[in-house]
DNA sequence: CATTTAACTTGACGTAAATCAAGTGAGCAC
DNA sequence: GTGCTCACTTGATTTACGTCAAGTTAAATG
């Protein structure tokens, strides 16, 4: 029962299987396969065939879509907890997206199949999923706003901020290497320097090593123009 | 009971209440309250509480979102049988957005807790609106990655194909005018006027009077570059 | 019809940021 | 150690597009 323990454990973790009885959560438990993804492996393909929801149990994947023009863009990064594959509760789909593990990962598996009886027999499941994507969707239209309306050095301040306010500290590693930092904000990684380099003659931040970042002035990264 | 009709006939445009039978149709369309919203009135505003989902009857609406530099977004065009306040589904929160009527226009309204309530009931309502929801987000990301990495004449000749596939002709008017439609796509309405003339130039399209437009080069359109 | 107003067009100009290109430094194999 | 690779930096150049400003057209109002 040791698979299961684990699959327990990882159910629990998710946000949308929280304040479920621990009937419903034994059952969801058994619904769910285990899968390992090295760094540098893809979790799932543009092109595939999307039958399973995706749940993050440990490490960190990166979701990009790439646009007619060829060029690819970052949509967002998981992390544990987060989940992956709305697309999954339609009939049959193709993934529009792909998901490249960065480092080595965990996940969980839920078949489209399992996850709509699921909702059947719990409605608490169908809320917390319907409040899980409301989030979502909120997130979304607010990132879509804020493209198109800021330029890269407030875009990137704010990602400092918020990365900050994440990982609790000030002084941290930049999660992402600088090239997929430059996917994330739509822009390149040249400018990402240059940007970087503003912050810290002006003093918002300092930088040691590869990606060591620490906050000097977070009010003033905040107030950031260009 | 004319009022009851109506609600009926209004719920049953719209795409989260399909295929339900009668008696939860009826359900429904007890919980509904109708509301009238003239032309440049907003439905609501970005603040209010939010606490009962939207859906459009008969009208045009167009959803912003300002972010912190003071400048606006343009998220979104409801249009009949499309619904928005997905966030209604959390606890208390308030508006992000704006929603301005561009012309006059028919709502039906549902508070947060007769929803709640019809989603426990109805199962089949909780996974019409997954699906809705689940669409949305995909929408949303593609809408994303799209605006960070096309020029503004992609994105316009991208969305003249798109209203012309959804209007099912290519000969039209423009639904927004080019204020809105530079909020939606991101641009002023200089650039998009240029980027119009470029078209007709070039023979992509044809312009008469204000807002008529007439497409004589789909696959031209989907090629342009800059 | 005349007058006002607002949407739109067109031109001139400035600039943020992409692109191209040439380093620089760090990690890794041998 | 020496050499290789890859992430990153820095500089030079180009460009798409925003902004400002001055028309022009067309709808709205009296």
């Amino acid at each position: 029962m040791q698979e299961n323990h684990d699959a327990i454990a990882c159910v629990k973790l998710v946000p949308i299987f929280q304040q479920l009885d621990d009937d419903t959560i034994t059952a969801v438990a058994s619904l769910v396969q285990d899968r390992h993804v090295k760094k540098g492996e893809f979790v799932f393909m543009a092109g595939d065939h999307a039958d399973s929801l995706i749940i993050m149990a440990h490490g960190q994947v990166k979701v990009t879509q790439s646009s007619a023009n060829g060029r690819e863009q970052l949509i967002r990064l998981l992390q544990t907890g987060d989940f992956d594959g709305e697309s999954v509760l339609f009939e049959d789909t193709e993934r529009q997206t792909s998901a490249e593990a960065l480092t080595d990962t965990q996940i969980c598996l839920i078949t489209r199949d399992d996850f709509q009886k699921l909702i059947k027999q719990s409605p608490a499941v169908a809320i917390n999923m319907l409040n899980a994507l409301g989030k979502r969707v909120a997130d979304l239209e607010a990132q879509a706003a804020a493209t198109l309306t800021t330029s890269v050095g407030e875009r990137l301040a704010n990602y400092l901020v918020e990365t900050s306010s994440e990982l609790e500290t000030n002084d941290f590693d930049l999660p992402l290497q600088k090239k997929d930092l430059a996917l994330y904000l739509g822009t390149s990684p040249e400018t990402i320097s240059r940007k970087l380099k503003q912050f810290s003659t002006s003093g918002l931040i300092s930088q040691r090593g590869r990606n060591h970042i620490k906050l000097n002035d977070v009010d003033g990264l905040m107030m950031v123009e260009n």
